[in-house]
RNA sequence: GCUGGCGUAGCUCAAUUGGCAGAGCAGCUGAUUUGUAAUCAGCAGGUUGUGGGUUCAAGUCCCUCCGCCAGCUCCA
């Protein structure tokens, strides 16, 4: 007996196997015609399925838990975003000659399909592809699961010409049951599914871009053309959702950091090369000096090394032979002295401690240095302050006992939430690089690697931090805690890190000591951390994430003094010394302008508080106070603003008011002034 | 690095089928003396990313390189 439990509780028997379509006929004709898909034991499938997925005894009771699952559900869209994906590639059949299919799967936002076809596909491609989808849209056919042994799918696409579903079958799929495809008019392809009933509930879709992408991501392999796209139940959403996708371009840190004059790339210094501009420099000082500050209420100690070392140095760490091809190439000054830029700090650091003979009862030492470090990154890869050659990482090394690894680790995650909750950054997510037991590229026995992979989870979990495993994202002398958030296009970056090492002071590698309380050598354990990461991708994802307005503590001009006319000049300059001296970042606009293009011009470079000073100011020395947010907040005296100001910067207070733009030149649709 | 797209004044963008490189903002000069998002006028600003080619003629067409953008791959 099949026992089917459905959401509100009720139970349905049945004395054979049946799908959720009849299932859902049963309960009523409205709910069959709602129905998009299904979830039966908490796993997304057609409503076609067969319940139960396992043959049961003939004798035996079996429980099944079904839910239905209509527009209504977040399920249900990725399920018809995947058969819009279908469609899509029909209609590419349709249009052009030769079409090889590869994956399209379902992602966050959307979907994607990846083809290989002679027409080199571009968007003035979409018009086409999107009525041609439009047409099979309202041909109303349904989608059909086809289930066949390996022998006939292999059969199936062979005789359908498909080279990739070929080699995926030969190579890909195991012999497991069987495959399965979706039929479609004329359309088959091999898929796994599950698929909606028909095509009549795809709302809205849109084709969105169009790029290169490599089969199952070989770069050796031909590259195939992938078409971006996603789709929605309705009209309404997919508007809101390309809405968000602009508002968000908006808060670029590409573009604000040149409107706002933060930072300039320069081809003639080279691709991926930051140079700070003043503003810039004061948002990266302040944030540096906040680190500072804290690191040393930590117990750490400041050190600093040079910026080249030699090549022997890489090739004790590892990192050469490993990592050759990211380092700049080296300063030959003879044969066997070649210095490399450095692409990390741990190697100096590691020299340090090696300085002198070292006892249990100076650790753990923490020795931290904002060390600015050189990858070789491929030029494709660059981004903006994200992605770059040079950077500068508020780095350092931890060598502690092994007793000492889970407080210490501890610690580091401490740290770095608390800055990142200074800075009001709270969405991110906690990812936990694991090894890939798959790959050769590490270095280390397979013990040192599990003991330290479990410290990371333990710590995590005792910390409540919900992380996620992620097998291949170590690096390559140890796992790894990253704190991970998304930039303006969706992008993830990983910010700050946390690294264990047991490999760097093995005695393969520096052979690190340090006399135990026993008077016998001990071997030290490592860990590498930087709270914020890199300050140049920091800061990138900072601007993003405040739009370009930040808070008053970081903000590069904190306040600017504007005269009403040029009669108050002299007042408006003795104000100005004042806040100077008082220690503000601040400036006057005492151009022979109306007040009205001042402050327009003060609210579109952000500025967190203007001082207006006219007679009347003057005569009760008093200035009045414009909020970059809340407007005009009324006459108040010198001190009473200065106290207000003061306030604010020392609680660091983060106030979040606009919805996403700002900046100069798109007044428009900013919400915030 | 790969695939595709792009590159015109400091910025944002124009420039019929190949036919005299232009505007707004910013900048400079002058006038205006203004109380919470743009005062007016004038001036100046360019080897159209680079190097080559086709053509009577190239911003526009072709090739090289450089750079940027999106994605892929990579990311100690």
């Amino acid at each position: 007996m099949l026992k089917v439990h459905l959401p509100d509780g009720t139970e349905k028997q049945y004395s054979q196997p049946i799908t959720p379509r009849t299932v859902a006929e049963e309960i009523g004709p409205g709910l069959a015609k709602a129905a998009l898909a299904a979830e039966v034991d908490g796993k997304v499938v057609g409503l076609d399925f067969t319940m139960p997925a396992e043959a049961a005894t003939a004798t035996a009771d079996q429980d099944v838990n079904l839910r239905l699952l209509t527009r209504k559900d977040p399920e249900a869209l990725g399920v018809m975003r995947h058969s819009c994906a279908h469609v899509m590639a029909r209609a590419v059949m349709r249009l052009f000659e030769g079409v090889q299919l590869a994956f399209g799967p379902t992602i966050d936002g959307g979907f994607y399909y990846d083809f290989d076809l002679e027409h080199s596909l571009t968007e003035e491609d979409f018009p086409a592809i999107e009525a041609e989808m439009q047409k099979i849209i309202d041909l109303d056919e349904p989608f059909e699961r086809i289930e066949q042994t390996r022998d006939d799918a292999l059969k199936t696409v062979r005789d359908m010409d498909q080279r990739y579903k070929i080699e995926h079958i030969e190579t890909g799929l195991g012999d497991h049951g069987g495959l399965s495809f979706y039929r479609q008019g004329e359309f088959l392809d091999l898929c796994r599914g599950p698929h909606i009933p028909s095509p009549k509930s795809i709302g809205a879709y849109k084709l969105l871009s169009v790029a290169g992408a490599y089969w199952k991501g070989d770069s050796s392999r031909k590259q195939l053309q992938r078409i971006y796209a996603t789709a929605f139940f309705d009209k309404k959403e997919l508007k809101e959702h390309l809405e968000r996708i602009e508002e968000a371009k908006r808060r670029d840190h590409r573009v604000l950091g040149k409107q706002l004059e933060l930072f300039t790339i320069n081809p003639m210094v080279g691709s991926g090369l930051v140079m700070w501009l003043p503003k810039g420099a004061v948002i990266r000082g302040v944030l540096e000096n906040f680190v500072r500050d804290e690191l040393t209420r930590r117990g750490y100690q400041a050190v600093y090394t040079p910026n080249v070392g030699r090549i022997q140095l890489y090739e004790t760490s590892g990192h050469y032979p490993y990592y050759s091809a990211s380092m700049f190439t080296p300063i030959v000054m003879e044969e066997d002295e070649q210095y490399i830029l450095k692409p990390m700090n741990c190697p100096h650091h590691i020299m340090i401690y090696k300085a002198r003979p070292r006892s249990y009862r100076e650790l753990p030492l923490r020795l931290a240095e904002f060390g600015t470090v050189y990858r070789n990154e491929k030029s494709g890869e660059l981004s903006g302050m994200t992605r770059v050659r040079g950077f500068t990482q508020d780095d350092a090394h931890i060598f502690c006992t092994e007793d000492q690894v889970e407080g210490e680790f501890r610690g580091c995650i401490d740290m770095t939430r608390f800055v990142l909750d200074s800075l009001g950054l709270t969405d991110y997510r906690v990812r936990l690089g694991f090894r890939d037991p798959n790959s050769d590229k590490y270095v280390g026995s397979v013990e040192n690697w599990e003991r330290s992979q479990q410290s990371l989870i333990d710590v995590c979990a005792s910390l409540g931090i919900e992380a996620q495993q992620e097998p291949g994202e170590a690096a390559f002398y140890g796992p790894k805690a990253d704190f991970v958030v998304t930039d303006c296009i969706g992008r993830e970056w990983q910010l700050g890190t946390v690294q264990l090492d047991y490999n760097l002071p093995s005695e393969q590698r520096f052979n690190l000591e340090y006399i135990g309380a026993d008077n016998q050598p001990h071997r030290p354990v490592m860990i590498h951390r930087a709270p914020l990461g890199s300050m140049e991708r920091f800061i990138g994802v900072l601007i993003e994430h405040f739009a370009g307005a930040f808070p008053l503590w970081l903000a590069p001009e904190q306040v600017r003094v504007l005269t009403v006319s040029e009669k108050s000049e002299d007042y408006g300059r003795e104000v100005l010394t004042r806040l100077q001296a008082e220690g503000f970042r601040c400036t006057g606009d005492f151009r022979a302008e109306k007040l009205g293009a001042k402050i327009r011009d003060g609210q579109l470079e952000l500025i967190p508080y203007m001082f207006v000073v006219g007679p009347r100011d003057a005569e009760q020395q008093t200035v009045s106070v414009r909020d970059r947010i809340d407007g005009d907040l009324g006459a108040m005296s010198v001190d009473n603003a200065i106290a207000h100001l003061r306030q604010e910067i020392a609680e660091k207070k983060v106030r979040k008011t606009y919805s996403g733009s700002a900046g100069l030149g798109d007044r428009g649709s900013a919400n915030e002034y």
